[in-house]
DNA sequence: CCGACACTTGGACGGTTGTCCAAGACATAC
DNA sequence: GTATGTCTTGGACAACCGTCCAAGTGTCGG
């Protein structure tokens, strides 16, 4: 995991050949796979290679090494996170900026996140906070993430008319961070969806 | 890390000496140390031997497997951050209650446990409350830990004469976890030690 | 002083890991 | 068809891992 700015091709000299594109990406989508049912330390060359059928030399010919596997991972689901954010915030535009509207999205955003499926990018995002706290280099993969996360919630927070958008959405963002993880922490049972509600409407009133 | 109830005696049979129990404790306060420096991969009998300058088999000579040293490592780890909790939360009771004090008290802890030495105990945490979320096992060590903050935080709270200690609680504690990860995660940089207390003061006030 | 038992430790074990190589399969440009 | 390159892959390699053992050292009750 040592952070590689840009995407490399095969190992190999030369261009890359798109032939080789498939087998790549099929390498990266198990690689996903299985951060999200093991965990970044279950990545092997050989585990992702077995999770995607493939030999398991395949993985040592399309990257350079298991920290650009890696890497390339986990920049992938930061990308996916950011363009989900996008829409969110698109879609903010067009509702009606009362608080339980925004009390809603926010809670049905939350509970995707913590659902099994959507717990992969939720990982990934605490691993990389935890790496970044180690080893700056890091922090690159989940620059866009965060601008995205801030954009998101300060458009919300100015929408509901915040006081001061700045710090409120500060506070939003760290409270909805401690928050899911503590839900998944603890397998969700401290919190169950009208409970949710009622916490994102007090904080939120808070900040109005 | 498979989480076994009892801190257990040397491997072999009997009952422990008195003599060994030195190396044991010293053995533990390396690994603290290296989960400090380089996270919790970094464990291994070799590794925290050389650390602890000791034998390689020492490690396994103390521990009946590795997941025993790692587990027992983190549940120290907890237990003096209990410790801490309780000290904090008596301190609490003779002070005043205004807000302005509880701002103080909560920005000095934060920034106590962001600082090189303190951080070793919340990357533990964060560490395992990400394990938390695949293996329900690991939960068991959270436990007094998360008690423990609950219980300081409606403490505060309800000082400060919140309006609803429960829920308030659970926003707090989200809060200063999401912020303490954050600041982590990006060196300190998005944050100074005023804005700091801006946002813990906005917060608080509205929860009041 | 001596037996018993915990401690100590160098070294070995089988397994897994990241990485690489050599040889063949395949595709494309001429 | 043939040359030139990529793709594909079984197998090897050294390094490291967790764990264990056997032989030696230390200590202490009797």
């Amino acid at each position: 995991m040592t952070v590689q700015p840009e995407a490399s091709a095969p190992r190999r000299r030369g261009r890359p050949h798109p032939r080789g594109a498939r087998r790549r990406a099929d390498l990266l989508e198990a690689a996903i796979r299985l951060i999200g049912r093991h965990g970044l330390d279950a990545i092997t060359h050989r585990a992702v290679a077995a999770e995607a059928g493939l030999p398991a030399a395949s993985t040592s010919y399309y990257f350079r090494s298991k920290d650009e596997l890696v890497d390339e991972a986990l920049r992938t689901i930061a990308g996916r996170e950011v363009a989900l954010l996008r829409e969110r915030r698109a879609a903010l535009g067009e509702q009606a900026a009362d608080l339980a509207t925004i009390v809603e999205s926010l809670a049905t955003w939350i509970e995707e996140q913590i659902a099994p499926e959507g717990r992969v990018a939720l990982l990934a995002q605490y691993h990389l906070q935890i790496e970044s706290a180690r080893r700056p280099a890091a922090r690159t993969i989940l620059e866009d993430w965060k601008t995205g996360t801030d954009q998101l919630t300060e458009a919300a927070l100015a929408q509901l008319g915040a006081r001061d958008v700045r710090t409120g959405a500060i506070i939003l963002i760290s409270a909805i961070d401690g928050l899911r993880l503590r839900l998944i922490a603890s397998g969700h049972e401290p919190l169950d969806g009208a409970e949710l509600r009622t916490v994102l409407r007090t904080l939120l009133r808070g900040l109005l």
